[in-house]
DNA sequence: CAAATATTCCAAAGCGCTTTGGATTGCGCA
DNA sequence: TGCGCAATCCAAAGCGCTTTGGAATATTTG
């Protein structure tokens, strides 16, 4: 069924039928009712390929998905953003194009979004120093919006958590609990959010002229097992540390396995501080939250990078858009004073 | 830049610029390598709208999400089953349309993608019994690959893994170390999947004439504090259990969680079993495998999956498709005798 | 060498919708 | 009564591509 059929059958013109069915008001009011209905009878539904290409708008919004190889460093967090974002994107009409592209074809994809137009705006994720993204994206003319920022940050549009702040906080709450030998087990440090999680760490240490020890501080893809690794060598080699600071849950499940096996208690005997991007599936407040915690839900980052993205869309020459949002901290289980 | 304008820089027609792009024999070598130079000049790319109309073909696989207001069932497993299939779709040149809706919402969803042709074929993840939208999908003539299965799974297209055989085998090893009092720990038994885990589990148990004991079984989802607040019940209750079996890594972790609280090692004191999707960033193989394990990669499910319902789509009447995936049991550390 | 067959290209007709620019009709008002 | 203005509806022109059905030219072939 087309709706050229469908007029027939109502003894309409299409043009009628196509103004009816999209709310224009040259349209009596009788005559509107008697068309949803025959739509809705029929199943009707506008076909949307053709409706794109007459309107020019592909009514998509693009997410594009570098593949590294190695663990996929937006696969744990991934998943909630796009939730979020998704969400308010069937609420809006729009639908997610999602594109998975090996790491070094992602600027050949968006350029043929672009030529294509099968998109009319683009998400970023995870920016790394100096992205080439965003500089392609802006030659390309094509709207999108940062989750993160990088860079001097001016120029386009972006929305982050104020991450620096966050760890620095974060850092002098174990400070003030005594702690000195603090270990800072990073994601990977090629992203600017946790370049930004570093220098908050290190400006703390900084501020009370306490060293930041080499030996512990480790970076890579978040993982559990990286987590674990890693605490697992801090905590055998000399001069373990009391505290962690990690950059996400995962990490620090990794953390406690190892704590775990050498019967250390968490809270007690080490303390650990993680950001918890409150991952549906890892609920951590539970019985009160088993880790003390910057946290920032990423799917309701997720749903506000889509209205702003969707609005950028609508509203073209809008200025730069820049949201920051601050973080908080969560006491849990996981920390307590400096032992000994 | 569009074909129209391509084609008369080069004094040529639209159809034999066409022609030439898409590879179609009857246009000279030396055209087409013309035709060609000059797209790449000029950055073109067909404009996938109008390419899409003109063609009847939407070059894009949906996947519909339903989203339960609780933590998505989908969602830790959903990334990667997604990552896999994302890759297949893009060396393919198949876009991939998610589309996230209120479970209430999903018939509507589904309707909505057939009478607008904005897909060609849809993927479905976690059937539950007697699930609705395969009948649905069946009625709408749209093709599809469900991953899983349900009812008597005969006559649509299917891909799952032998999870009733998997879980009967990991609780015969439990059982053959001596382990007694099993406990289940299952996801939503609404999902076929776990309806076919708890019967493994339970098959394996009457094998024995072992009577499962219904205070050591649990499901719901698949949460990291589920994992754990079960697993605290149950060890804190009357007559705790040696031993766990468990359907995800994540809920793995939970119980890891209650046993380390309680002083317990795993492997020696208590003896912990699970589903293992190799999830990349729960990598269960660091040092040796953690956790012994029924495994079985989520990601090359969705690769898989997504080779299926391509070849589905361009063979309209292909015979139904059914794949059923053996799964390894992993022994790791996380499993020893029966202690007493 | 003419006829038959390839080879190479093109004009034009869609694909199914939206939207511009009228054409008709009905009504209020002087 | 007649003019102007709404209120309704419609014909037709795209949107940018693919594809059918030739036409023109080049190459074989008897």
């Amino acid at each position: 069924m087309n709706l050229k059929e469908l007029a027939d059958s109502l003894n309409l013109s299409p043009t009628t039928v196509s103004r009816a069915l999209n709310g224009y008001p040259e349209v009596r009011e009788e005559t509107r009712n008697r068309v949803m209905a025959a739509a809705k009878a029929a199943n009707y539904a506008p076909n949307s390929r053709a409706r794109r290409l007459a309107t020019g708008r592909a009514m998509t919004i693009g997410h594009v998905i570098p593949l590294t190889g190695k663990a996929e460093m937006v696969n744990p967090i991934f998943a909630d953003f796009l939730i979020g974002a998704g969400e308010v994107y069937a609420a809006e009409g729009y639908d997610l194009l999602l594109s998975m592209v090996p790491e070094a074809e992602t600027e050949a994809a968006f350029r043929q979004l672009a030529a294509n137009g099968s998109v009319d705006g683009v998400m970023v994720q995870a920016p790394q120093e100096n992205d080439p993204r965003i500089a392609l994206l802006a030659e390309l003319g094509l709207p999108f919006l940062v989750h993160g920022r990088t860079g001097d940050a001016q120029g386009y549009n972006w929305l982050d958590i104020a991450n620096l702040r966050a760890f620095r906080r974060a850092t002098d709450f174990l400070l003030d609990l005594g702690h000195r030998r603090i270990a800072l087990i990073n994601g990977q440090e090629t992203f600017d959010f946790a370049r930004r999680r570093r220098r908050g760490f290190e400006e703390a240490l900084a501020a009370r002229e306490i060293a930041a020890l080499p030996h512990l501080m480790a970076s890579d893809a978040m993982t559990e097992s990286f987590g674990y690794l890693t605490a697992a060598r801090m905590l055998d080699g000399p001069n373990p540390p009391t505290a962690f600071l990690v950059s996400s849950v995962i990490l620090a499940i990794g953390v406690r396995r190892a704590a775990g096996e050498r019967g250390l208690r968490m809270g007690r005997d080490i303390s650990v501080i993680c950001h918890d991007d409150e991952l549906s599936y890892l609920n951590n407040d539970v019985g009160g939250p088993a880790f003390t915690a910057t946290r920032s839900s990423i799917r309701a980052a997720g749903q506000r990078c889509a209205e702003i993205l969707i609005s950028l869309i609508r509203n073209p020459n809008h200025p730069p858009i820049q949201e920051l949002w601050d973080v908080d901290l969560t006491v849990g289980h996981s920390t307590g004073p400096c032992p000994g």
